[in-house]
DNA sequence: TCTGGGGTCCTAGGACCC
DNA sequence: TCTGGGGTCCTAGGACCC
């Protein structure tokens, strides 16, 4: 019989904001969204101030100065290493681990020896002592449960932060604790409606009719159902699938309002988009452009537009990318607006070796020298960082550049910016 | 002044074809 | 003038996740 374990990161930035800088042990943390603009991360201390996820942060600013919040800007080059870590030490010590997100992984823990909570814990310690990020960890026949399993370790201090539900004595008690809005699967709208026919926990979600939860919620609720009553229905992946579609988007700094600087941000995202999509070795076959102002500014005149352009040969090759979504780009702007947002998406994602080749149009990477060059940029911005080679299009000074002015330095990733140790 | 970014899956409905 | 059923493909929108 499955048994798997969720692995979960507790407060994973927060965390990864602490493990460089101790003296904020005990102390409230926060880390922002990009741009500065809202609250994605809190420690346990911040939570208990009652600041909520997702709040702007101009609205809480005076009471995290109040109560001495350590405020940062997020860090993602420091984020996505403290994970590879973490994940690293998941996969030596169990036989299969799957990468659910930057801060979680299932982990099949079938058969290890000594039992499913021992291990747990064993790899608990292991990740704190090697990282510093503290883990929760919740153990089940589903994926469903798991995820139940390590909330529940997470909020119960007794569990000591690992709960193995398949050998609870009363595991009733658990889906009763759990909110229906705290269900994997099921979100705001369906949690509203649930709680509006007196359906408020687990346990009560659990005992519903199949045949009505699947015409209310679709395949996806009835899988949560299923899953509820130990029927895993989620398979185990251990690879990460490709991606389908391939999205950069980013909020300016400040209004933009020239067509030069769209351009510009345009030509830096689509270069973004273009390194996940031939890190994966796929290609695109459709752009999509869009842009848009800011809709919480009511008092100002609003525009958003997005335009799709097929591409006669499906390519991951940059400047032919760029010239596409900047001339999208040029169709959809409209002068005399203060733009927030740009972004382009990639779809229609192939594989890029043993692809179909338009007859009518020569693939803009088989010129000689095209597809080297990528691959020749992508190496030299691997190994001494992101645009280190850039496109002129994107710009130099890149006044449209978001804001992130409570960055922590990238301790571990960059060289100038490495903790340094001093003797006293 | 200041409100994130990047995804997946499912369903309904329209266009089009035989 | 009216009348049919079955199928595919695509898109938009809704809901959810981290």
């Amino acid at each position: 019989m499955a048994c798997y374990a969720l692995v979960d990161c507790n407060n994973f930035y927060a965390s990864c904001e602490r493990a460089f800088r101790p003296e904020l042990n005990g102390r409230p943390v926060v880390v922002l969204s990009n741009n500065d603009g809202c609250i994605i991360a809190r420690s346990g201390e911040a939570k208990a101030l009652g600041i909520d996820m997702g709040t702007p942060y101009f609205k809480c600013r005076a009471l995290l100065e109040r109560h001495g919040v350590a405020v940062f800007s997020s860090n993602y080059a420091l984020y996505g290493d403290m994970s590879a870590r973490v994940m690293r030490i998941l996969t030596r010590f169990c036989p299969a681990v799957e990468v659910y997100s930057i801060d979680e992984a299932f982990c099949d823990l079938s058969g290890v020896p000594g039992g499913a909570e021992a291990y747990g814990r064993r790899l608990r310690a292991t990740v704190l002592a090697w990282t510093g990020i503290p883990v929760s960890v919740g153990i089940a026949r589903t994926k469903t449960l798991a995820k139940l399993a390590n909330r529940f370790a997470k909020k119960q201090d007794r569990s000591r932060g690992v709960f193995d539900l398949t050998t609870s004595p009363d595991p009733d008690r658990v889906l009763r604790w759990t909110d229906i809005g705290d269900v994997w699967g099921i979100g705001p709208r369906h949690a509203k409606r649930l709680r509006a026919m007196g359906v408020t926990n687990a346990l009560q979600f659990r005992e519903l009719d199949r045949d009505w939860v699947k015409k209310k919620m679709t395949v996806s609720g009835l899988h949560t159902l299923l899953e509820l009553r130990g029927l895993p229905c989620h398979d185990f992946a251990s690879g990460p699938a490709d991606k389908k579609t391939i999205v950069s988007s980013r909020s300016f700094g400040h209004p933009v309002t020239r067509l030069d600087h769209m351009l510009e941000a345009t030509a830096q995202y689509t270069t973004r988009a273009a390194e996940k999509l031939r890190k994966q070795q796929s290609v695109a076959s459709a752009i999509l452009v869009y842009l848009q102002t800011n809709s919480f500014r009511l008092g100002q005149p609003q525009y958003a537009n997005t335009l799709s352009v097929p591409l006669a040969v499906a390519t991951n090759h940059t400047p032919t990318l760029i010239r596409a979504a900047q001339t999208a780009m040029e169709r959809i702007f409209k002068p005399g607006y203060q733009y927030k947002k740009c972004g382009v998406m990639l779809s229609g994602l192939e594989p890029e070796h043993g692809r179909w080749l338009n007859l009518l149009a020569l693939p803009p990477d088989h010129r000689p020298g095209d597809a080297p060059l990528m691959r020749a940029v992508d190496r030299v911005n691997h190994r001494w960082g992101r645009d280190t080679v850039a496109f002129a299009a994107s710009g130099i000074t890149r006044d449209w550049r978001m804001k992130r002015d409570m960055r922590s330095p990238r301790y571990t990733t960059v060289w100038e910016e490495i903790l340094q140790v001093r003797a006293k």
